[in-house]
DNA sequence: AATGAAATTGACAATCAATATCACTTTCAA
DNA sequence: TTGAAAGTGATATTGATTGTCAATTTCATT
């Protein structure tokens, strides 16, 4: 969205910084994107585009965007991080086929209440959280394919 | 305890595995512990006991008492993994103090249950999960030390 | 439009945790 | 005791990400 390229302009004047073809290219592609993308992902989209823009410039493409609030990174199971608009302001909590790899955001306030009880229980002050629920979606319980799919588990239960 | 110890002798021999010098020096080593370790670490403390011992077969002794079900890998905000004991039985979360990376359990059936509705109402079924409450401990909230300590923030709120 | 200081780029090297390789050593059933 | 199979440790390798640095580009100012 326009709105999104004029924003991240914004944040690069107002931190003195540059407003360069490769990062102009590059947010454009990660905005035109509509699900969580990894840095090598984007990487070859806007390879496509021009070749000479590098993987490198792709990272650091990515941390400006992180640095102006326009995107977020997650960790999940897999090796590589993946990165999300940050458009909807809103706080959100992610579910994930360790399937097909298919990722279902969701916000639940009941939750993220009992959170802070527990936390305030433990004399703990919440600062954020991280909540990834892992199964498997519609489509693929229905095909009873065995395999344990591309995301690997990580020893919760 | 002797206890685990012979249950990982067990798991070693039902798999056709054989009982070595370093994997009971490294089990024993693990199983001494109270919190949660990395390998870095774990390798550390046998190696003050046997120097011959390598950071490798820490690895791979981790790997078996995954697979023998005594210990589970976490990944938290770092970059490396962190093992705990597979003891107590029951499932648990996380509270993790940002800033002296203190680590404290914790159990709730209420949320567990909320995450069920979650994932039905999504048309998932849950195979695991993982929830990760980061903040300041009482400790750390007391001395002002604004830092952000040795766990980086993961882009949630 | 030209200039030039400062920022940016891209190729490559470096890092870091974890895994693979492989020659040598150890285990353990027979 | 023995020998095949498994295990070990030094080292190389991986894969994602970050650092380095010479060459290029941007952009406020001339």
């Amino acid at each position: 969205m326009q709105n999104k390229q004029h924003k991240f302009r914004q944040h690069l004047v107002r931190s003195g910084l540059k407003a360069t073809r490769q990062r102009e290219l590059i947010a454009r592609a990660f905005f035109a994107t509509n699900t969580h993308i990894s840095a090598e992902a984007l990487y070859r989209r806007v390879s496509g585009r021009d070749r000479r823009i590098g993987l490198v410039t792709v990272y650091r493409t990515l941390k400006l965007l992180k640095e102006a609030g326009l995107a977020h990174e997650r960790q999940f199971g897999e090796g590589r991080a993946l990165f999300e608009h940050a458009s909807s302001d809103r706080h959100h909590d992610h579910m994930i086929c360790s399937h097909c790899g298919k990722i279902v955001e969701f916000e639940n306030c009941e939750i993220e209440a009992l959170q802070e009880e527990v936390a305030r229980r433990l004399g703990f002050t919440i600062q954020y959280h991280k909540l990834e629920l892992y199964g498997r979606c519609k489509d693929c319980r229905a095909d009873a394919s065995g395999g344990t799919g591309r995301i690997r588990a990580v020893g919760a239960r």
